[in-house]
DNA sequence: TTGTAGGCGTTATCAA
DNA sequence: TTGATAACGCCTACAA
C-alpha cells in the first residue's frame, strides 16, 4: 500500500523510453541497438559502438518492452504454471522452486495461476498471458487438457510423473506386511488435490484386493478445519472389526490423525496405526511415510519443461519417486 | 509430462487464427471485428453483423493474443505478485485468492512471481513480462522498492497494511496480562519472512520495555527442520529466571513448540504458555493466538490494487485487522 | 453502420 | 560494420 502522499494519483506516467530513443540519442539505427542489446549471433559490432549504445541505454533507463518483443519473435519467455489453488503443497512448491531456478538461468520466467474454471474459463486467460510452455501442476480434467492443447502454448503435465496409484499401493502393502488386516483411509477433501486424492485411493484399494482384505473404511478430513477428524477417528473405531491402521492421502491428513489421537490420550504407531504420503518436514519426526522423491520429480519437470522450450520430444519420466520410510506412528 | 507419441517433436505449430483472417472470412473489416470482439463502447454494430463475427470467430478458432493487444493498448491486464517463495504462509495465500477471483472479475489475471535478486535482478524481469500492477506480498527492501517504482507498472505494496509490530505487542500485553514476566520468543528462520518477522519481534520488545519486564529470550525455529524446537526449548528451561511463556512468529512455529513440549511430556499453556499469530486452521484446537483478519486484510489489498488499476489515489488501509483469541495454550 | 490507415516497440531481412 | 524497411496482431481516430 503506497502510503507516500505524493505519489498518490500519480499523474506522470513517464513516458516509456524505446530502442529509438537509445538510437536516436546514440547517433545509430534502430537495428545497431538491436545488435548490441540482444548480443545479436553472427554480427560483429565495433567494440565503440557497443559500448556508446550500451552506455546511452543505461543513461536513458532504456528497458526491453515484453510485449513488442514477444509479438516480433512469435513467443515469449514466460512458463506459466498452472495451479488449482497457490497453497498446494509441500511437493508441489518444491518443484515449482526448483523449476524457477533451473529456468531463470536459461532467461525464462516462471508465473504460477490459479485456474478455477467457475472463475474464469481457462480460454480466456490466453487473451491475457501468451506463455511460451504451459505447465500443470496437478491432475487436469479432459477438456481442461483440451484447452490447453488448442493454444499456441506447449503443454507439459507434471502429472503423471510420478505414479501417485503407486504410492497407496505401497501405503497398504507396508500396513499388511506389519499384520494389519482392517484399514481406514482418510481422505483430504480439498477440490484442489480431488484428482491426485482418487489415483491414491484407487492404488490402495488395489491393494487390498490383491492382498484378499477388505476395502478401506473412506473418511474425509478437512485440511481447512482439523476438527474433522475426530468423527473420522470415531467411525474407524466403531467399525465391527476395529480398523488398525489408517493410510492418509498425505503427511498434513496423517499429522492431523496422529495429532487427533494424541489429544485423546492414545499413541500413533501403538493404539492406531498411521502412515502419509510425501514426507514433508514436519513428518520427519514421528511419521511413517511414503517419501516422495522432490528432487527427482523436480529434474524430470525441468527436463520436460526444456524440452518442449527446445520443441525436443518428451523424455521418458520413468523413474525411483516412491520410497518406504517407516518411523513411529506405522 | 506428454506421453502421447504423436505430439513428440510436434511439428506442425498451428498458424495464428488472426482478427483479420476472421475479418476476410466474415467478409468485413478488420475494425469491424475488433469493435465485435471488444463490445467496443460507443459503437453499434448491426445484430446480424455481429453474430456473423462471432460465429465464424469462433468456427476458426480465433483467439485474441495478448501480446499485441498490450503493445498496441500500452498496458495490459495483469496484476503480478511478487512472493518470496510459491510456499509463504496461509495469511498470505488466502488474500492471493482473494484477489485473483475479485480481478478475475475485472478481466484481470494475477500471476504470482517468486523473485530472488541472486537468481535474476527485478529489473531484468520488465524485458520477461508487462505487469500493469506490481503487488508484493510481504515486505521488500529499498534497492527492491526503488526498482519496482522505476517500472512502468503501478505498485501496491501489501506490507504496511497490518501493523505486525502491533501484532507482537498484543502478544506480550496478552501474556503480562496473564501474571507472565519471563518470556521467551520463537523466529522463524525462513529468509521469506524475515521483514515480518523483525517487525513482529520489534513491537514485542517495545511492549516489553513499555512494561517493564526483560527483553523476551530470543530463539530461532526451523519451519523446515522442527527438531531445532528441542535446543530452544532447552535454553529457555535453562533461563534464569526460567521462561514462563513464549510468543511465537506464527502459529507454524506456535505449533512447532507445543508439539516439542508434548513429546517430552509437557502441557503448553500449563508447563509453558505459547501465543501465535495468524489463526491458521490447525491453530484452532488449542491454540491462543493473534487472530489475522484476512477478511480485512484482503478487502483492503482488493481496494490498493483496483484503486491502482483506475488510477486513483491508494485508500486509507486504516483498520483493525488484529484480534486476541484465547484458547488452552496460553 | 462500416471501412481505411497508421502506429505501438521490436527484430529479421536485405542492402549499402 | 551499419542502416533502412517491413512485419508481428491489434486498436482506434477519422472518413465514408
Amino acid at each position: 500500500m503506497t502510503a507516500d502522499p505524493q505519489d498518490e494519483g500519480s499523474p506522470a506516467p513517464r513516458k516509456r523510453v524505446t530502442s529509438a530513443d537509445v538510437a536516436r540519442v546514440s547517433g545509430v539505427s534502430r537495428a545497431t541497438v538491436s545488435y548490441v542489446l540482444n548480443n545479436a549471433p553472427g554480427r560483429v559490432i565495433s567494440e565503440s559502438t557497443r559500448e556508446l549504445v550500451l552506455s546511452t541505454a543505461q543513461r536513458l533507463g532504456h528497458v526491453p518492452y515484453a510485449p513488442a518483443r514477444t509479438l516480433r519473435l512469435g513467443k515469449s519467455n514466460i512458463v506459466l504454471a498452472l495451479v488449482r489453488d497457490f497453497a498446494f503443497g509441500f511437493v508441489s512448491h518444491r518443484v515449482l522452486r526448483e523449476l524457477d531456478t533451473a529456468l531463470a538461468a536459461r532467461g525464462f520466467v516462471v508465473l504460477a495461476h490459479r485456474f478455477d474454471e467457475s472463475l474464469r474459463p481457462l480460454s480466456d486467460l490466453w487473451g491475457l498471458i501468451s506463455p511460451n510452455v504451459v505447465v500443470a501442476m496437478g491432475g487436469l480434467t479432459v477438456p481442461e487438457q483440451a484447452i490447453i492443447e488448442d493454444s499456441h502454448a506447449k503443454f507439459v503435465r507434471s502429472h503423471g510423473i510420478v505414479p501417485q496409484d503407486r504410492a497407496g499401493e505401497m501405503q497398504v502393502e507396508y500396513l499388511y506386511s506389519r499384520g494389519h488386516r482392517v484399514l481406514g483411509y482418510a481422505m483430504a477433501d480439498s477440490p484442489a488435490v480431488q484428482l491426485v486424492a482418487e489415483e491414491r485411493l484407487a492404488g490402495a484399494r488395489r491393494a487390498c484386493a490383491r492382498l484378499g482384505i477388505p476395502d478401506p473404511i473412506v473418511e474425509t478430513v478437512s485440511v481447512d478445519n482439523p476438527v474433522t477428524v475426530f468423527p473420522a477417528l470415531d467411525r474407524w473405531a466403531a467399525a465391527e472389526p476395529k480398523v488398525t491402521a489408517v493410510c492418509a492421502h498425505n503427511d498434513e491428513v496423517a499429522i492431523m490423525v496422529c495429532t487427533g489421537l494424541a489429544s485423546r490420550g492414545l499413541v500413533p504407531g501403538k493404539d492406531l496405526a498411521v502412515i502419509g504420503i510425501d514426507n514433508i518436514p514436519m513428518a520427519r519426526i514421528a511419521l511413517t511415510t511414503i517419501e516422495m522423491d522432490v528432487e527427482a520429480y523436480s529434474k524430470a519437470v525441468i527436463a520436460a519443461v526444456l524440452a518442449a522450450i527446445d520443441d525436443k520430444p518428451q523424455p521418458d519420466p520413468a523413474g525411483d519417486y516412491l520410497h518406504l520410510i517407516v518411523r513411529d506412528s506405522a
